[in-house]
DNA sequence: ATGAAAGCGCTAACAA
DNA sequence: TTGTTAGCGCTTTCAT
């Protein structure tokens, strides 16, 4: 059944030509004759040739392969962010290998180091919760390889990253409950080492502080996980409160439908007694009803723009600057913190 | 910044040793001496040194990177399927390649190309759903490149697959529906074409004939896509029945939802006047309530059996007689069609 | 417009 | 145990 795999040299040496004319030709070379290429294609198609794009990767020291490092795919998010890598990358010619760290630095590094192996030209990666140490991101600088982050960034000061402005997020998510009437805002936070978490911390406090709220402690919630069930066990915490919060704002949209949930057995009103929003604009938002109110995180953009950037370091590979990039984030306000009709 | 990346041949000069002794050395050769593997490795991570993977892939005719293509990366599904794959292959020391077809034929011929140019040892493709033509799928196989199908595969001989047992998890929710004592089951059908979609129609309409009910056209509704709104219209057209269904089963969870808010709004109980099943069990089945029963479609497993299945292609590449798995479906019974206590 | 030849970094006979 | 050498398939000077 296998074909012997046809080289250019198979259809040198069966036309009668010189392997560097079969690949001039098949590269469109302007120096050769127009008819020479049409039977270069000609017997290319033929012995169904297949360029070796390794072969051609180790010559031309460039393997037009771009590296992309994700937590996990699951979710929304990162799938979609994904499609964006892989739409701007293949418009641009580059293969995209796929690795996954599983939220482990310990994976992480193997990815980095098998990405290098695999002389990818440049790396895109999100990093991993349980990565506090940054020498396998220096490496990687240090070797030349142009290295973007998208999403969550570690806190280094040379480094090119898209990231979506979560504190502005945050801040408008607060605002717009401040205006919908509520009074104690409550918060479910994420793991504060992470950039994106403690940016919509800060953005909620911040946003307390502009409006002439106070910050109370007792309405923080810090999430040991982003489940649903942390959501639950994070509610039940503020009902026992001696004075319960007139809304909730979760860093992540699955705790919120967990305190949802509870909301609704407990007959308390959704979102006139509490109203809630969340945060990634997970699909599922328009789905339960209330339709819960949450912040879309623009996730093809995000991809796109961090493919855009490597681009960028990739031409001129010598003396570039680190550029950061801030999408902005778009509230999308719905049935579960709209008390007022607009 | 960048190093100038160090080679055997740099640490072989650096250490005054022919290359091809550093080359058994780094690959932990039974023949070199200890110490000389000592000191190689010393002198390798000194000059940082980093593996060519391309070069050694293509002096041994191996490449190491499996080919992956899927219609999308959104949605529940496929990223599960990715993490199953992605998770196997790197076990096997293979790097995956990744390329989304967008349900585009075109795309897909394109994707495959680039995958045979990249020179990979192995294919898994989920085929798209514009897809009637097989001969892109045919070139591969007779280029000798395993191509193993998963979930959706054309209607060809000579294939390898591993696919749900959609007929069985179709048969499965009408079995289950007509024991809640449902009478009229009716059905959201997706493009035929589509060997998932035939299946769970098969098995939609067997198990009408095995449970004794009678199958009316008029009770099938062909959904033009798989969303909500697509199932809104879907509920729409059956209501307006002289005898509307007291069941429905819907080929995707997505359209059942779009069912339930049509039946919610109108005041009609789930599951009492009608019962609602869905199929993919997408995560946010668990977060409306009711929550929607559905199937579960073992993704990981999927992508786990796939790669299973190339690497024994990958082995004997001589003769292999092509291999078809069949992954038990798993029916997930929830509040939507749950009408008796267990 | 075409050809000859070198070499990208690595591995695997074959020699010593 | 180590070295020598050829060559994977391709691109790219440098000649012709």
């Amino acid at each position: 059944m296998a074909n012997k795999q046809a080289s250019i040299t198979t259809i040198a040496t069966n036309l009668g030509l010189a392997v560097s004319t079969v690949s001039r030709a098949l590269s469109d070379h302007a120096n050769i004759r127009e008819d020479t290429k049409e039977r270069v294609r000609q017997m290319a198609l033929e012995l169904n040739y297949q360029p070796n794009h390794l072969a051609a990767g180790l010559r031309k020291g460039r393997s037009g392969i771009l590296g992309v490092v994700v937590p996990h795919i699951s979710g929304y998010f990162f799938p979609t962010v994904m499609h964006g890598i892989e739409k701007m990358a293949s418009k641009a010619g580059f293969h995209v290998m796929l690795c996954q760290s599983n939220e482990d630095v310990k994976q992480e590094r193997a990815n980095l180091k098998m990405l290098l192996n695999a002389q990818v030209e440049g790396i895109l990666i999100s990093m991993s919760s349980t990565t506090r140490d940054f020498h396998h991101f220096e490496k990687v600088q240090s070797q030349g390889v142009p290295l973007v982050f998208f999403d969550r960034m570690p806190d280094m000061a040379a480094t090119s990253a898209v990231v979506l402005d979560d504190h502005q997020g945050a801040f408008s998510v607060v605002k717009h409950l401040v205006e919908q009437g509520c009074k104690r805002i409550a918060f479910f936070s994420g793991p504060q080492h992470l950039n994106i978490n403690s940016n919509r911390f800060k953005g909620y406090a911040d946003a307390l502080e502009a409006y002439g709220l106070p910050f109370d402690p007792e309405l923080v919630f810090e999430l040991p996980n982003l489940t649903k069930a942390a959501g639950v066990a994070g509610i039940e915490t503020f009902l026992q409160l001696a004075s319960p919060p007139d809304a909730v704002f979760s860093s992540y949209d699955l705790p919120a439908v967990g305190a949802l949930e509870v909301l609704q057995e407990r007959n308390i009103r959704v979102p006139q007694d509490i109203a809630l929003s969340g945060f990634s604009n997970e699909p599922f938002t328009t789905l339960i009803s209330p339709r819960l109110t949450s912040v879309e995180q623009r996730g093809e953009l995000m991809g796109e723009a961090a493919v855009r950037l490597f681009l960028q370091m990739h031409k001129r590979t010598d003396n570039y600057s680190p550029q950061r990039i801030m999408l902005k984030p778009q509230i999308e306000i719905r049935g579960s913190s709209l008390r007022k009709q607009p």
